[in-house]
DNA sequence: TATTTATGAATGCAGTTGCATTAAACGGAG
DNA sequence: CTCCGTTTAATGCAACTGCATTCATAAATA
């Protein structure tokens, strides 16, 4: 149980940090402008690549890396607001098969622009580009495989 | 309304998939040893510097980020297990001091091994540490303010 | 001083998350 | 084919969060 570096530490430190203040920015762009969380963008915008035929939650799960139940009620909560459909699965009775709606590919489109203006807000903003692409490799090797996109 | 760049993107896409994955370790670790979340170290950390004086609640609310009810509650959480103490502040009639118990500084003490073992896990053995001094220059440049310890 | 405005902290309520469990259907071993 | 272990998804319940409001006191202004 070795005791990490003061390097380490301050990392640790400034990741949760500029995860914050960067989230914060984002989030609050997204809320200001009426639209839902960001959560409900991930999974549209999977969806939305998925295209016709959709997904089986569990896909998006691994793809979000999201608990299970907590995407099952994410589902529930953008369903009820007709951005999505769940019909049962024809392979797998056990399943269902999530599509995005055309009002669902519609929100995202919208709230692409806002998300947008956060990225380059809480990011572009604050470092150049080669800070950026370097802050980003450096970063990948944190998380253990590629998950999310925009 | 300037589109990002693909390298914005990315390091923001990265960011936040190197702090879900490193948060999970960490509080994951945590969880196993049978301690409470992160948040309650941070606030005890904070208390435990203060020492006999103890603080404030808006202080720990601006050294921690947290929002004010949150911290009311959260601070609730901890006082009912004994790991802090209110009192009415003599100075000010609205407010409270709130202070470290000796088991309060007891429980941070034991935290700390398991927390630093998740640092270690989620940072120190992916990075060098040069890379993490790096790292940490430009995350730095995220955030507004220096905020956290450990 | 009386009145207004600002600050420190708590709380009701609705919405969300986490945990554990359940239900249904799949797939393989005997 | 039947039984058993596994996978997919939902859900009851408790804990937590966010928002808006409230209460009490302090500070500022007339």
């Amino acid at each position: 149980m070795k005791e990490p570096s003061k390097t380490a530490v301050t990392a640790w430190t400034r990741l949760v940090g500029a995860h914050a203040a960067a989230m914060d920015i984002v989030e609050t762009g997204l809320k200001k402008a009426g639209f839902p969380p960001l959560a409900w963008y991930d999974v549209l915008l999977e969806l939305d690549r998925a295209g016709e035929d959709g997904l089986r939650p569990y896909e998006i799960e691994r793809r979000l890396l999201l608990p299970q139940y907590g995407l099952s009620r994410l589902l529930d909560r953008i369903e009820a607001k007709g951005y999505l459909a769940r019909r049962p699965c024809e392979a797998d009775g056990r399943g269902q098969v999530v599509a995005i709606t055309r009002s669902g590919r519609d929100l995202r489109r919208r709230m692409w622009p806002v998300y947008a203006a956060g990225i380059e807000a809480a990011i572009s903003r604050k470092l150049t580009e080669a800070d950026m692409a370097t802050l980003g490799a450096l970063l990948a090797k944190l998380s253990p495989a590629e998950t999310q996109e925009s």
